[in-house]
DNA sequence: GTCTATAATTTGATAGAC
DNA sequence: GTCTATCAAATTATAGAC
């Protein structure tokens, strides 16, 4: 991917996260990088193509950032802190939405490609929480840990939503007091 | 508003809670009332008109159910059993997000008067899950059954945003078991 | 209250020149 | 790789007949 497709990836990162899939459109892509509709399609044939590459840099510079912070070795409580705070940034100070709740509230109209996707995202997040509560608790089977998991994720979603719908990052900082709750149970 | 008008209201509520805001259309509504989206302008004049009547009436239904729960006086834990389950009916069984999830995920694309529906339907929730969060907790003070409700609320959200994404409805299941953690502590 | 007809705009996408 | 030009379709919305 050269320079051009990397920028194109990067606005329609944003103007999913902001606007969402139905909503954004290749001519407000291409006004950006004052450039024509047609350019973009010659990076990317179609709305399909250029929504899969969104999903798919935006879930993989997840991954990547999941194994580094498991590699870091720090508590599982700091190392939920972390994450939480991956999330934050996203949101904070901007009208933005994370791209994961934008494609998850649109999920019926995506692609089926971009739904695959967006369902890898929830997984790799939920494992990811699932092996970090199995080693809060190291008594927990995996089932329970994996149930414990989807409660942290739901929360942490929640959270972003509330927080955009009311324009009030309180919101967001008060709902995510109970993931320390939640990992503590 | 009378039968017609109801009706449409029902499809674009149904088509609102599915594909959302952005994605819906009159054509759409007139096609599945076997009229032309002329008529359909003759009952709301413009997409924003019937979407403020759809959020208008969704939290005015709301509002008396929450209201129903609370003359019921059973235990605080029985209540949020009740308004989980209203919850979890609207999304059970087909492709259906909530009207209150579409809605708040497409928050920044909305007209003025459908986001402030949208805030007073969250504050309606929020504020009621503090009430019986009060119940719960007759010592703790007004603040923190306010972040305890927010807590909860975002939690149910996430819960069904997860649920409907993954097409698992144990996902629901397993989100909602912290509700109850959540507000026994 | 519903219709036909249509305007004005936007959208995803393609053909072909440069 | 970007452009002009264009298509086909969909969208919100309005005018005016019945």
């Amino acid at each position: 991917m050269n320079e051009t497709a990397e920028r194109i990836v990067d606005l329609a990162e944003l103007a999913i996260a902001t606007k969402g899939y139905s909503a954004f459109s290749f001519r407000e892509i291409a006004a950006h990088l004052d450039i024509k509709s047609a350019s973009v399609h010659y990076h990317f044939p179609t709305k399909a193509h250029l929504g899969l590459a969104v999903a798919e840099r935006y879930r993989a510079r997840y991954e990547v950032a999941l194994q580094q912070i498991a590699r870091e070795q720090i508590s599982p409580i700091n190392a939920l802190d972390v994450l939480v705070n991956i999330y934050r940034q996203q949101i904070s100070g901007s009208e933005r939405m994370t791209v994961c709740m934008m494609l998850a509230a649109e999920i019926n109209q995506l692609p089926r490609e971009i739904q695959l996707e967006m369902r890898a995202f929830y997984q790799l997040n939920i494992t990811w929480l699932q092996a970090l509560i199995q080693r809060q608790h190291p008594q927990l089977n995996v089932g329970a840990a994996s149930i414990r998991a989807r409660q942290i994720f739901a929360l942490l979603q929640g959270a972003m939503m509330g927080a955009k719908t009311q324009k009030d990052e309180d919101y967001f900082e008060h709902a995510i007091q109970a993931v320390s709750i939640l990992l503590n149970q």
